[in-house]
DNA sequence: ACAGATATGTTGACATCCGATATATTGACA
DNA sequence: TGTCAATATATCGGATGTCAACATATCTGT
C-alpha cells in the first residue's frame, strides 16, 4: 500500500468490463450514470487509461465498423473499440478491490484514531 | 469528487495533528506505527505536504530548538518545527473525511455491481 | 570515535489528472 | 438541405503528487 490512491479509473474501469465488453464511450457513459454524475472520465483521462491497460495485458480491444442505414455503401462508419476483461484483468481487479478496502479501512483507523494510541 | 485521490497523506497527517502538536518526524513515525508499516511518509512525501498545508493555512508550523545535555553553551542544537492544526485545517479535515467515506462508497458501488444496472 | 537514530530539507525522474483541442460520424429537427 | 447536438475516438501541455536518492546536521549509546 505505501502510498493510497490505487487509480480509482482503473478500478472502476475494470469493473465495468467485468460484467461485459465495451467500448470507451460507453464506459464513460456508465461510470457517470452509476455514479449519479459524480465519476466524469473524461477524453484526457479515459483514452490513455485503456492504452495502459491494454499494454498491461489487463483488457483486449477489438475494433468494430458501425454502419448507418443511410449512409454510403463504401462510406467509412463510425469507428467503436470494444474492450473485454482479460483473466490477467480480472485478477487484477480483485486485487485492486481488495486494496481499495484494506486502504479504506486504513485510512478509516487514522479517522476514528482512540485518543490515546500513539 | 470527479476524480479520487482526495490526498491520503493530507488526510494522515491532519488527523494526526489534530489530536495534538506534533513536528515532522514524528508525524511518519505515527503514521508508520498506527498503520503497522503500511504507510510511509518519506520526507520527499512528508515535508512538501507541510510546506502546502502551512502556505494553505490548514497547519500552522513554528520551530523549537532542542538543547542537548552534552553540547556547549552556544551550540546550535537540533531544529524541530512544531506543526498544530488551524481551525480552517480542522474544518478541512472534517470535509477530506466525509469526502473520502463518499469516495470509498462510489468505488464500493462499482464493485458490488447490481449485475442488471445499466 | 563511531554508528545509528533523529530531524529537516531538496532534486529529478516519472505518472496521473484534466482542460483544451482535434477529427469524424450519426441522428434529430427545421 | 442545413445545422446542431450527441456519439466516438484521440492527443497535447500544464499542473500536481510520488518516490528514491541525495544532502546536511544533531543526538545517543557503546
Amino acid at each position: 500500500m505505501a502510498t493510497a490512491a490505487l487509480d480509482t479509473h482503473e478500478l472502476i474501469a475494470l469493473s465495468l468490463l467485468a460484467e461485459g465488453p465495451l467500448y470507451g464511450y460507453a464506459i464513460s457513459q456508465r461510470a457517470r450514470s452509476r455514479s449519479s454524475g459524480d465519476v466524469t472520465l473524461t477524453p484526457g483521462v479515459l483514452y490513455p487509461l485503456l492504452k495502459r491497460l491494454e499494454k498491461g495485458g489487463l483488457i483486449l480491444g477489438e475494433w468494430d465498423e458501425v454502419k448507418s442505414e443511410r449512409a454510403a455503401g463504401d462510406a467509412p462508419g463510425r469507428r467503436r473499440k470494444w474492450y473485454r476483461l482479460t483473466p490477467r484483468g480480472a485478477k487484477r481487479l480483485h486485487a485492486q478491490a481488495e486494496a481499495h478496502r484494506a486502504h479504506a479501512r486504513m485510512v478509516e483507523a487514522f479517522l476514528t484514531a482512540p485518543e490515546g494510541s500513539a
